[in-house]
DNA sequence: ATATAATCGAGACGGTACGTCCCGTCTTGCA
DNA sequence: TGCAAGACGGGACGTACCGTCTCGATTATAT
C-alpha cells in the first residue's frame, strides 16, 4: 500500500540543480529538460513532485532557510518596515533574485501558480507586515484604516523594480519607502 | 534599393490577429506561429517588423488610440492622480491588461527586451506623472524631494496586482493609491 | 529457504488480464505496465515469472487447453493436413490470432525470443505434421525427401497472412494448402 | 503558395543514418531520436516526410535500386521461379533482411501500415509471379485455378523463416521451393 | 512459537523514445 | 524588396514503458 518512499537524496539533487542552473545561465536556462540532465534525475521524477519549474523554483526558495524574514518590534511603524524591507532587498540580490523574477514570469502565465505562489510566499511575507501594522495600530501610530493596502503599498515598488530590472533596490531605497508607509499610515483615510 | 513597400494591410493583420489571439487564448497563445497561421502572414514578415512576440505586444498597446493617457491638470495633485490612475486601471481590463501581463513575463525574462518596454511605454506614463508632480510642486503641494521615488508609489502597486492577478484594479484602489501618494508628495523627507 | 510459495492466483490474474487486453485494445495494448495495472499484480511479481511479455503472450496461448492440436491419423496425408490446418486456422481467430501477432512482433525483434517461441510453439506444431508425413511415407504416400521443407510449406502460407493481414485463413485456404503439400509430398525430388 | 521545396540532401541523409543504424545496431537500433541524431536532421524534419520508423525503412528499400526484381522469362516455370527467388533470398542477407524484419515488425502492430507495405513491396513481388504463372498458364504447364494461392505458396515460407531467423535462405531452399510451387500449379485442382 | 525467507502490492527511480510545439532562419516563386 | 508558403535545425515539452529498486505487509516452512 506504501511503496517505495520518495528519496530525500533525490529532492535536494533536484534544488541543488535548478539554483546552480538559475545562477549559470539565468532564469531561462531552468528547464525541465536541464535540471533533469544537470542532476541525473530523471524527467519523470521530477514531474512526480512539480508541475512546473515554477513549482521547482518555490521549492529552492523555500529551502532558504525558510525565507529567514525577520520580524522586528521596535516600537516605530517606519524602523520595523526599514529593518523588513532592507533585509528582503538583500536576499534579492543574487540567485534569490533571479528566482523571484523566474517566479514572477511563471504566476503572470498561470493563474493556479500564481495563487500557489501567493499562499507560499507572497502571503508570508504580507503577514509579517500585517503584524507590524497591527502592533503599530495598537500604539495609535496607524489612522489609516486599510491594511491590504498598505501592505500594497510596502512590496508594490520592490517587485516593479524587480520586474523591469530598472533600479536597484538598495538601502536607501528601503528607508523611502519605509518612511512613506509610515507616513501614509499615520495619514487619516 | 528601394523595391516593394511594407504593406499596411500586413502591418494591420498582424496587430489584430495578436488582439485576438490574446483576447481568445490570454497570452500564452500569443506565439509568432499562432499570430501568422492566424493572420495569414508569414513568419518572416512578421519579424521583418517586430523582434519578438513581446514587440508586436507593444505595437498593439501603442495602437489603442497612441495610449490615450489622459494629463489632467486640476489644480490638485491628489485628483490629477486619481483621474490618471482612474483611466489606467480601466484599460487594464480586457486585453490591454493581458498584454500588459505578457509584456511583464516578457521583460522579467529578458532584459534586452524590459529596457525596450521602459523606452516605449513605461517612460512615458511615468513622464505623465513627473509632469503632474511638477505642477504641484509650483504650487507648492510637493515637499518630498525624490519625484522618482514618487512614481514608483503610483504604478509599483498597480504592477503587483497585475502580476500576481490576486486583487482588482478599481475605482476605489486609485482613489486610495492617489491619496496616498498625495500624502507622500505633500510630508516632508 | 522455502519462503512463501507462488500465488497460483496471480499467475491466473496475469494471464486473464494479457488476454483482456489483447481482446480490448490489440497486442499493442499488452504492455508489462498495462497487465500490472489492470491485474492488479505487481510489476515486479510478473518479471519473476516471465521475463518478456512475449513470454506471457507464449503463456497465454499454452493455457489455451494445452494447444489443443489434433493430431488426426486418417490413413491420408491430405486429410489429416486438412483437419489441422482447419483446426489450426479456426484457432487464430480472436485472440489467439492477436497473441499469434505478437509473437511474431516480438520474434522478429529479437533473436532469443525468437528461439523460445521455436521451442514451446513452433516445434511441437511440427512434430505434428513431421509425425504425419512419417505414417503417410510407411504408407507410400511420400516420395519427396525433405520433411522439414514439407513442414515449411505448411506453416509458412499461414505465418504469411497473418503477419500481414491480408487475407482470412478459412476453410478453403486449408483445403488448397493441404492438398498442395500432399502434392508436392507424393511428387518425387 | 509554394514553398521552400523538401531538400534531397535531407532525404538521403536520412535514408543513409537510417541504413548505417541498421546496419551497426540492428531494428531495435532504428528509432526516429537515433536517425535524427545521427543524421542531423530535425525529427520534425522526417516525420514531414514518414509516419513512421516503418516508412522509413519502406523508403530505404524502395531506394535500393527500385527493388531490381529479376523477371525471367526461361520458358519454364520451375526456372523462372528458381532465378526469381534466388535473386529475392540472396537480397535477404545483410541490412536488406534486416529490414524486411523491421518492416514485418512494424506491419504486424499497424494495419494502415500492413496496406502500406503491401502496396508498395509485397503486391510488387507477388505482380511479377502472377505473371510468370501466366504465361506458364499460356504455355499449358498450370492446371491449378488459383494464382493467388501459388503465389503464397512462393513467398510464404520465405517470410516464415525469416521470422523466426531459424533457418537460412540459400540456393537450395530456392531449388526446392521453385520445383515444389511447379508441381502444385501442374496437378489439377 | 518463532525465526527465516520468499512473495506480493505499491510505487519510486534512471532511462529512452515518443510525437508535438514553437523558435528563428532559410529558400522557393510570385507581385 | 515584400510577401505567402513552408522547409529546416534546434530545443523543450509532457507522456509512456522499460526493467530495477526499495518499502511494508503476508504467508509459508524449518527450527
Amino acid at each position: 500500500m506504501t511503496g517505495r518512499p520518495r528519496s530525500p537524496v533525490v529532492d535536494e539533487a533536484i534544488i541543488r540543480s535548478t539554483m546552480a542552473l538559475a545562477q549559470q545561465f539565468g532564469y531561462r536556462g531552468v528547464s525541465m529538460e536541464a535540471i533533469a540532465a544537470h542532476s541525473g534525475v530523471a524527467k519523470q521524477t521530477i514531474y512526480r513532485r512539480y508541475q512546473s519549474i515554477g513549482e521547482v523554483m518555490l521549492a529552492v526558495l523555500a529551502s532558504f532557510a525558510e525565507e529567514q524574514l525577520p520580524n522586528p518590534d521596535t516600537g516605530s511603524l517606519r524602523e520595523d518596515l526599514y529593518l523588513l524591507l532592507s533585509a528582503t532587498f538583500a536576499a534579492q540580490q543574487g540567485i534569490s533574485g533571479e528566482l523571484n523574477r523566474g517566479l514572477a514570469a511563471e504566476a503572470v502565465q498561470d493563474e493556479a501558480f500564481a495563487r500557489k505562489l501567493w499562499e507560499r510566499l507572497i502571503s508570508n511575507r504580507r503577514e509579517v507586515v500585517r503584524a507590524m501594522i497591527g502592533r503599530a495600530r495598537v500604539r495609535g501610530e496607524v489612522a489609516h484604516p486599510d491594511d491590504e493596502f498598505l501592505v500594497d503599498l510596502v512590496f508594490g515598488p520592490m517587485w516593479y523594480r524587480l520586474l523591469f530590472g530598472r533600479a536597484v533596490l538598495d538601502d536607501k531605497y528601503a528607508r523611502q519607502l519605509a518612511e512613506a508607509t509610515a507616513t501614509v499610515a499615520a495619514a487619516p483615510a
